[in-house]
Order: C-alpha cells, then sequence, then structure tokens
DNA sequence: GTTGCGCATGTTTACGTAAACACATTGCCA
DNA sequence: TGGCAATGTGTTTACGTAAACATGCGCAAC
C-alpha cells in the first residue's frame, strides 16, 4: 500500500481516511463529523472523534475549497499597521469572523493604490469569500480585475463617493466640515493644518478639503499646512506643532489629519508651557482610546473603527450577491473637549 | 464540454488550462511562468501573462496545496492585539513573508492557553508550513498536537524555558532584575509593582518575580503589587497610579508591566503636579515609540518586537527541519530616562 | 400493509494545481 | 561528428476533501 510520495522531508500527515479507517466508517462519515453537518448518530459521532483524536487528525480545510470553490478566508487590506485605527478594524474583521470560522488574510498597502492593486491581486490567488479594501478610489486595473473575477467586496472607512459593491463608514467631508464649524463658532479666525502621508491619505485629504472650504467661505484663513512624509506618530506631531508656533504669525487653532499627531502637539505645549486652548487650540481626528489619559482632553471626532471592521466581514458572510449598490453609515462623532 | 458543476451561485473562474487553451500551450507550461520556475522561452511566457490578463485570470496558490503538502502559509497566535507590541510583532511577520510570497493567517489567544490551544487547533486546519507562538508556555494537548503533526514552530518574546524547537527573544528575569538593580542603584528602597491582565501575562510576571527577587535580596521592599484584569491602557495606569499614590506610605519607586501602564502614571502626576522622580520614579517596559513624545522620559526596558517577528519568520522559511533545538536572543536593553 | 418521509451512512466524482518523468531541440566541446 | 548538457515543453498522476446522488432502515399515517 505505500504508495505515498515522498515529496522533500514531509511526512505523511493522517487524512480523513485514516480516521475513517479506525473508526469503522466511510470517509464522507467523517467528513460530515468534522463539519457538524448532516444527519450523523451520536456513537459514530463519539467513535470518529475518538478515533481522530487518536491519530492527531486536524481538519483540513483548504483540502475541499479547490472542488466546492470556497475557501474559509476573507482578504483584507489595510494602509498601515502604524496606525491603531486599523489594527482596530482588523480587530473587529477578525472578531466577526470568528463566529463563522472563517480567517482575516491580509495585507499592507503604505497608503500607495499601486500597492494595494498588487496585494488584490495576491490576496485572490488565495480565492477569498471576499475583499475587504479602506475607501473608496482605487486603480482602474484594480475595478478591472474585481468586475472579472466577481469577488465581493466590502469597502470601508469611507461613504463620500461610489462603492463597487457595498461600503461601510463615515463621510470624511463631513467630519472636516463639522470641526471647522465648531472652531469657527469658538472664535477662531486663523487656522493650521498637519495632514499625513504626504498628502496620500485620501481621506483625510477630504476631511482637508471640507474643512478649508468651511472656513474660507466664514471669511477666516488658513497659514500653515503641512503633510509631513511617511507614518504619523506623536513624535512627528510634537516637531511640526514646534514649527506652527515658531511662525511670524502662528494660528490660532490646528487641526490635525490624527490624534496622534494632535496627541505630540499637546505635548509639546506641555514641555514649553504653551497654554492650551488659549494660546493655541487643537483638534485631532479618530478619538483613540489613550486620549483619555492625556492631561487635557483633545477635541476631535470619534469613529467607530471595531464596529466598521465588524459590520464589514459580517456583511461578507450574511449577505447574498444579488443585492442593490448599499452605502452603510456607521457615524463619526465631533466630541468637544478641552482643547478647543 | 458543459460539464461543470452549478454549485450555488458561483460562477466559474478561469483556470490554468483555460490560459493555457488560449495561449496556445499546455497547462503545466502555464503553471511554470506563474511560478518564474523551470525554463520558459521569453515568446511562451509573453503569450501566457497576455492570455492569463485577457480573460482575468488570477493564480490560484492553494489549489496545488493539496498534492505538494505545503501552502504559502504561516499561523501566527498573538495574545492581544490591544497592545501595540504585538501588531508590531505580526508586522515584521508580514515583512519577512512578503518576500517569500507568504502570508501569515494569525488568532487572538487573549492570554489564555486553552483559547491558544482551540486556536493552534484552528491555524493547523490551513495546513501550514510553520506556526508563530508567543511564549514558551503551552497546554499539553497543544504539545502533543505539535509534536504528532510534525508541524514546525517558532515561539517568541521569551527565551526563559525551553523552546519545542526554536525561540527567538529575551530573558524576561534579567529584564526585570536590571531594573530592579538601577532602581537599588538610585536609591530607592521601597516599590509598587502594578501588573497586567490578572496575571495571565506569564512573561510579565517573570520580569515580576526577577525584579521582586533582587529588591528583597536588597533588603529593599515591596509596598504595593496590583494586575489588574484585562487590557492594559494609559488610562487604567492613570488610576492605579493614583491608588498607589493614595497609600499611606507610597514607595519611592513603581514597576509598571508595560509602557502604557507607565505612561499612564506620567500623565496622573503631570495632571496632579506630581513630581517625577523626586516624588515618586517610573519605570515601564517595551519602549514603544510614543514614549518620546511624552513631557518626561520614561526609563524603560527597550525590547525588539519587530526584529523577533521578523526572525521568527525568517527562520521558518530559510531553516530545514533537521535542525536543534535553538535559542536565539535578540537582546532588551534597559533605558534610563528621566523618570527614575 | 404499504407508502412515504426522516434519519443515517456509503459511493462516485470533481476540483485546480504541481511533482515527476518523458521527450524534443539546440549548441558546444572533444 | 558524436555525445552530452542545457533548455524548453508536454503527459500523467496525486492530493484530501465535499457535493451529489444512492441506499437502507424504521416508524407513523393512511
Amino acid at each position: 500500500m505505500a504508495k505515498r510520495r515522498a515529496t522533500s522531508s514531509q511526512r505523511h500527515q493522517p487524512t480523513m481516511h485514516d480516521v475513517a479507517r479506525i473508526a469503522g466508517v466511510s470517509q464522507m462519515t467523517v467528513s460530515r463529523v468534522m463539519r457538524g453537518t448532516g444527519y450523523i448518530s451520536k456513537d459514530v459521532r463519539n467513535d470518529v472523534v475518538k478515533a481522530a483524536r487518536e491519530i492527531g487528525y486536524v481538519h483540513n480545510r483548504l483540502a475541499g475549497g479547490n472542488a466546492t470553490y470556497d475557501n474559509p478566508i476573507v482578504g483584507v487590506v489595510v494602509p498601515t499597521m502604524q496606525n491603531r485605527v486599523f489594527t482596530e478594524v482588523l480587530s473587529g474583521v477578525n472578531e466577526a469572523l470568528n463566529e463563522s470560522g472563517l480567517r482575516p488574510v491580509f495585507g499592507v498597502s503604505e497608503y500607495s493604490l499601486e500597492t494595494e492593486e498588487d496585494l488584490v491581486f495576491d490576496l485572490l490567488s488565495w480565492r477569498p469569500r471576499g475583499l475587504i479594501l479602506p475607501g473608496l478610489e482605487h486603480t482602474a486595473s484594480l475595478r478591472k480585475i474585481i468586475a472579472q473575477t466577481g469577488v465581493r467586496v466590502a469597502e470601508i472607512m469611507d461613504i463620500d463617493g461610489d462603492p463597487i459593491s457595498a461600503c461601510f463608514g463615515f463621510s470624511h467631508a463631513k467630519a472636516g466640515e463639522d470641526m471647522a464649524k465648531h472652531l469657527i463658532e469658538r472664535g477662531y479666525r486663523t487656522f493650521g493644518y498637519v495632514g499625513s502621508q504626504g498628502g496620500a491619505d485620501l481621506r483625510a485629504t477630504k476631511r482637508f478639503d471640507a474643512f478649508s472650504r468651511v472656513i474660507r467661505e466664514a471669511g477666516a484663513s488658513l497659514v500653515f499646512n503641512r503633510s509631513p512624509e511617511g507614518a504619523t506618530s506623536m513624535e512627528v506631531g510634537r516637531q511640526i506643532t514646534d514649527e506652527v508656533l515658531g511662525q511670524p504669525n502662528p494660528p490660532g487653532a490646528v487641526y490635525y489629519a490624527n490624534d496622534d499627531l494632535a496627541a505630540g502637539g499637546i505635548m509639546h505645549c506641555l514641555a514649553e508651557g504653551i497654554s492650551i486652548p488659549k494660546q493655541i487650540a487643537l483638534a485631532g481626528f479618530n478619538g483613540l482610546g489613550f486620549l483619555s489619559a492625556l492631561p487635557k482632553l483633545l477635541t476631535t471626532t470619534v469613529t467607530p473603527r471595531f464596529e466598521i471592521g465588524k459590520a464589514a466581514a459580517s456583511w461578507l458572510m450574511h449577505s447574498d450577491t444579488t443585492e442593490a449598490i448599499q452605502k452603510t453609515e456607521l457615524s463619526a462623532k465631533l466630541r468637544i473637549g478641552e482643547t478647543t
């Protein structure tokens, strides 16, 4: 019977047939027990489970995927792992998928649409049940391969635009607008903006565009605007805040692309003895958990990262393919703190 | 020829055979082009690539795994996604695997060895090339299934103990010892300890044990010791620091299980006008990036999280199965800041 | 008492790729 | 010029599982 191939140094792993032989049943019965589907009597189930445990058999969930066109996988693209926002999204995705025994397979795009495109090709090579992509902007090639393969796609974090089929998130335009209105209302008239990723963060740009439109319409002005390259951090925020305050006419308020940058601003002011918000007001974005530990509560927009990841994954699992294009808003909320 | 199964609503995806037919070659030639192996002439390669692009064919990397006993997967267990430490590890794993076109498939154990065991069973159902597990402590069932399946395992973050086959990390005992020695040397004689995960974080416990042994030997004493349940955060650190300072005889120095907790301590002192390190000294663990933005540089132990993830993944990819048990130290270094 | 349905199990076959082996062609050195 | 290695391509087969279909049994409704 020794017709096994001796491929490399890999030794033969037990299969359902091995379990079946020991339990005295057919391979198909083992398959049914492993998946908990179909009719199986208690006795047979026990025999199979016992046999499997005995020889250390672990269900191979990939082997059947070929024949059924279905792997227990969801492909996820995140722009970065440096920002908690996306690890929280991933966490939400993971939690939703856990319920169905699926797993996320992820890749990091570094905020590049070209890298995203490469990643999608790679993730499609796993024949996933669906994809989760950040934002609504993608390359033409990506859209083409999505259409050709017919893979289901959930776009997340944004609803300002046209989704491929379903999107889950909030309006960045509205978030930028709301923040601008709040600051105008508070009486600030000169503003600074600190962006991220050298402008490659398209959703931050959407916030900024709406923000600057509102302040322009209110007759106020933007006196500082910089988007440092690369990953953002408290440290970068601290440095740029130093720069902002070194200007001949520093702005009355600074809008940061995210909380890390803004928190760096708070730290800088704290260290330099600059009074917030008297000398300068600061506003962030995301509402990350660590803010509540800072000496001054930051004014920011709280976004439901975890929930967005969860909702997108749930949709991929539960909805059918015939559904129409849909936008699901999981809204972001302005939270006024002590820094504005 | 229409013998395709109409399984559910899944439409038929193009296969290598389809590409082969269009390009006028055999399926095997397409396979060689897709994987970039073997001898292929330039003309044929171009034809195949063109044909693939034309019909939107994407290489199915799971289909052959059955026959070759090899899937391009590494299973990774992390204790939590709440702490940057492990998202950085995951990031390092991801980067190392990228080079070989493998992907991590991860699960979160929540610091429970039982959950870890369940996860390992689940991850093994992917027939991964290897597993990356946190720490050297595992359940007996987990060890058994590892032995039975013969899957390769890299254990990370710890080297104080006996690895299954290879481990990558540093000595937590030494880290705790070094910190204790430093604080003793600075003249502190009464200490507090703030742990994590209600004591379920076994590596934090190792640091604490070594820490308390050294201070005991030096004739100093531990006057506060608490490990809050659940995830740690700056907020929790802030609350417990308040508690520490509310004691009748507060300690001269507090050792926190991680930087988030310690940073919360800094924030509390800052808000309450308590002088660091005069009134109280604070020490953390990990050396996370955000520390450099804080108003006071925290004394901590800097750990190479990213590098550990990368080294473990590299080892799984490159070493062969015959190698002996090995420990690879990627050392953690005491970094003295302004808080001790 | 026979019909039919729920339950429990088995048999056959499809899946898409990659290893192993086979074979043809080319070019170069002896 | 003959032989052999390097190059390029094809054929056959294995992989482990799950869908589809088949089968058999017991029991209740008529």
